[in-house]
DNA sequence: ACTTGACCTCAAGCTAACTTGAAGTGCAAT
DNA sequence: ATTGCACTTCAAGTTAGCTTGAGGTCAAGT
């Protein structure tokens, strides 16, 4: 049979992320616990795959806020769905700068004689690159944070 | 004639960078100032391009140490460019990871009549994110940060 | 009953990349 | 000569997302 409930300890090993996580988590009210035994907290199974959404969230550049927020809309399917078509959408326009940055690289790398900046293709991209930054320096909103990926330190 | 060099408030008009972030720039080695106006610092024009570098950097999620690394290597024209190839790669990995993430939000978007967590399309994605964070828990080191980009709070 | 180890809480610390604020300086215009 | 104002410095603050540490608790094993 399936198990119902997962001990703290439990959560830690299936879902790899380490318990102060966890517990940082449901400060924030991502995810909760369904009770305690003693002081540990006990959380239901399907906090497994509330995790793994979290996850995937964050690998995408979403901010727990962002995550939360998807999540909070719970009785309202359609402002749910909306959400993450605007996300698909910023994902979209995230990829596509990576993708130019990448080609732009791998340009520079391999035009030889490149004093650096001499090449009308690389000048073009450091001019792209201008116009983003203005935008996002204007816009004052907008264009949350990307992941800031797990800083562990050696 | 083209000006040989520019007050900041000229950088920061034509680059679209607050003082402040120049300054900071500066004291972080990343950019240089050939002299001084009384207090006021003077430019080359070149600090316009190398801003252009800095931020395509910054949005293609570089962090402003691996940017200063590669301008460093300024003889060793070698290294320089594995960093930049090796850049590349990563951002390949980068873009790899946000598509899926994009088609499977457009997916569950879509997903008609799904509780969230019954199609087996999205519980694939799942268990890809868990993958991918379990990886970037364990790694000691590795896997930079992504852009922060820019907060500006309204 | 006692020990132990895994959990708990709460506050404080950490990192990156800046921004903000107070107090000072000096060129240029009047 | 005086004023103004855009710049300067330096220290401290900010944000997100956690981690770390000190000191406490408690279920389970002996």
């Amino acid at each position: 049979m399936g198990k119902k409930s997962l001990d703290i300890a439990e959560v830690v090993k299936r879902s790899g992320l380490p318990a102060s996580t966890l517990r940082y988590y449901e400060e924030k009210g991502l995810i909760q616990s369904v009770g305690r035994h003693g002081l540990r907290r006990i959380f239901a199974v399907d906090v497994l795959q509330r995790l793994s959404l979290i996850s995937l969230g964050r690998l995408a550049g979403m901010s727990l806020e962002e995550i939360g927020a998807m999540f909070a809309a719970d009785g309202a399917a359609t402002i749910n769905r909306q959400l993450l078509l605007n996300k698909a959408y910023e994902l979209d326009q995230t990829i596509t700068q990576l993708s130019a940055m990448r080609d732009g690289l791998r340009h520079v790398a391999n035009c030889p004689e490149l004093t650096h900046f001499q090449c009308s293709k690389f000048k073009q991209m450091l001019r792209v690159a201008n116009r983003q930054v203005r935008s996002l320096n204007k816009k004052t909103n907008v264009v949350t944070s990307r992941v800031n990926a797990v800083h562990k330190l050696v």
